[in-house]
DNA sequence: AGTGATCCCGTGAACGTTCACGGTACAGAC
DNA sequence: GTCTGTACCGTGAACGTTCACGGGATCACT
């Protein structure tokens, strides 16, 4: 005789005017089919030792009853696949989606779980979306954007790894070698006899640094007048992306005249800005932008103007994303090997799990080297 | 006086020759700082009612041993947060991606987790991502390709939600009217006055489908003969797509001349098969894409052959994704408001979760329609 | 000294499931 | 009739956390 949960006097599942009553439990099912939690458990897993006629009855009952096992009860009694969250700022560049494929796949490959939060919707900061995730994962991987390390408070005790991790934070993180990525393009301009660069840079919302305040953002600066400037373009009050920083330092080490047009990050604002730039000025010799899409938008502004190129101007993207392979002519870019970022970054949130690997120590924190790859537009 | 968990000899996070005991638990936390668990919940939490000194030995203390509160257990008192497992086949297709982030969107809103699986790598199938992610969700969207609805068993219970569902099949999920699309395509087609027209069909590898063995496939059937055909070539062994099979029956209706040209699903491989299809015939008025990753591919291949699009060859693509305007020329397609399509499945899994709706009703089995977007292409 | 009020902190209970074990019924063999 | 085995089913315990409540200090004010 089955006497548990017997004092409950409402069905669970009876619904009075739209409103349900909380969810039917593993008790609720043993009662409703005149059987114990432990028959239930048998026959919902199709375990042995239960009879045909029993089971079928169960799970009947727990159809009409709408029984879904909680599957944190079980989780708790069972011993969990560990699970990480991951943080993206959204879609509209391929670029997320693909890293976020390859943390995936390296993650399934070890047996665990990707809580993917997408938090490039709304007003949302990263922050706010480490903080969604953060009670239901055992580690958060985050394409946070520099300066978001204070992040971890948020977590509690769970390991954080930041992506595009600004070398010089702590932390742990995987952090992009710009002032090489940004050699190795200026050095390929440099061979085909590039010398009046323009680089189209990303203007980062940075909703989440409060000490530094929305800036107007002239639409170029430093103009390119081609050696014996007057620097009064240079003075202007203008947020570089980190990336920016390291093109624009390196071309000034080098002597090499940079000029910087500032464009919202996506392939239309390039395509706009540039537009409006090319109208207004001499074409310059090369084009360099700060991602692969924004380096698409380029070449349809030039396209647009009847530049050709690379005859005329010669254009450079970076990340390496396939879409590059796509356009017409096809892009040179600095790639990322994406898989292998996406595989980094799992070993290293397995390590601070296990605790073979400590935060702020250096081997938490590694750097990543694009690459060239050449093709058709530069 | 604490007199919880005294009784454990041996420390929690002691590594004895690189093997780690078992996770540290609140008790463990509570034990090594020399209070209770409901202080180290305080502090863990940021909860008030707390010594800021107690407050930091014990956020210390549990640092030090790496305690990580379980998900589960708080899951399990505080109520769960709900979360779906969206199974997608991968990312070589920016598609995927693109309505993986919109699911992500639109069950942000509800204040729902998504974790995705991505089972296009290895050769898994559709079937055993459902099964990997079962335990742990509490419903599944899966993106399997159709006939896959016997993954039902492996939920124990738990909704499942089937895109691309075959009209027909049973069960929940979201389907496509491809007779429509097919004649959004073929009506505009006409308009722009081509007559032989070609579809270059997707290979899907069909892993699950023991009763469809690897048919070989010739590379293209229904030979371009303008009319007066001998269907010699219709009768060849061919696995057309279900998206394939609707433009085949519609043009078969209507009298059009089509031929098929199958090839992998990739811009590369529709590179390769149409590549060698116009080396060996005259090339058609039109090219109509299964996707648009292949229709960029198709350009490419037309472009090669000094082909020029749209004036000698209209090109025409499927699914709307945003790389489509990145091309040159811009991409004519049929496309998808993927935002709206994870919307709705979103939606249907909470009906499905809340019991308002049923697997088997005709309210569960929603038909979405592509929309035609002229652009350069065609 | 007594009395609240306030601030810390600790203890039973509960969340919903599975594991380990123990029990009952019925069959067949001696 | 008793015994042994097998098939089926039920009950305590445990997983690790938070909630609700209750108790002991400390301090101020009568």
């Amino acid at each position: 005789m089955n006497r548990e949960a017997d004092a409950s006097g409402r069905a669970p599942h009876s619904s009075v005017d739209g409103v349900r009553d909380k969810r039917a439990t593993i008790l609720d099912v043993a009662a409703a089919a005149g059987v114990s939690r432990q028959t239930v458990t048998r026959a919902m897993n199709n375990m042995p030792g239960i009879k045909p006629a029993t089971r079928e009855r169960v799970q009947q009952e727990a159809r009409t009853l709408g029984y879904v096992p909680s599957r944190f009860a079980k989780g708790l009694v069972q011993g969990s696949r560990t699970s990480v969250g991951l943080s993206i700022p959204g879609l509209t560049n391929p670029y997320f989606p693909a890293f976020a494929s390859s943390v995936v796949e390296a993650a399934t490959q070890r047996g665990w779980h990707v809580v993917v939060d997408d938090y490039g919707h709304g007003e949302s900061s990263g922050l706010s979306s480490v903080q969604h995730l953060a009670p239901h994962v055992d580690a958060v991987i985050g394409y946070l954007g520099p300066h978001t390390l204070n992040a971890n408070d948020l977590l509690s005790g769970r390991p954080l790894l930041v992506l595009d991790r600004v070398s010089g934070e702590a932390g742990a993180g995987i952090s992009f070698d710009y002032p090489y990525a940004a050699s190795l393009a200026l050095d390929h301009l440099a061979l085909r006899g590039s010398s009046s660069v323009l680089y189209l840079d990303a203007i980062i919302s940075m909703t989440t640094a409060a000490d530094a305040p929305a800036v107007e953002i002239p639409l170029h600066v430093a103009p390119l007048d081609d050696g014996g400037g007057t620097d009064a373009g240079r003075s202007e009050p203008v947020q570089l992306s980190v990336r920016g920083k390291a093109f624009v330092e390196l071309a000034a080490s080098r002597g090499v005249g940079l000029e910087v047009v500032s464009a919202g990050e996506s392939a239309e604002a390039a395509f706009t800005s540039l537009s409006a730039r090319l109208a207004s000025g001499p074409c310059p010799d090369a084009v360099l932008a700060f991602n692969d899409l924004m380096a698409a938008g380029a070449l349809k502004a030039l396209s647009a103007h009847g530049v050709r190129v690379p005859q005329d101007c010669v254009v450079m993207g970076m990340d390496g994303i396939p879409l590059g392979r796509l356009l017409a002519p096809e892009l040179t870019t600095l790639s990322l090997d994406l898989r292998a970022v996406g595989r980094m970054a799992v070993d290293l949130v397995a390590g601070l799990i296990d605790g073979s690997l400590v935060p702020g120590s250096p081997e938490s924190a590694v750097t990543v080297r694009h690459e060239l790859t050449v093709r058709e537009s530069a």
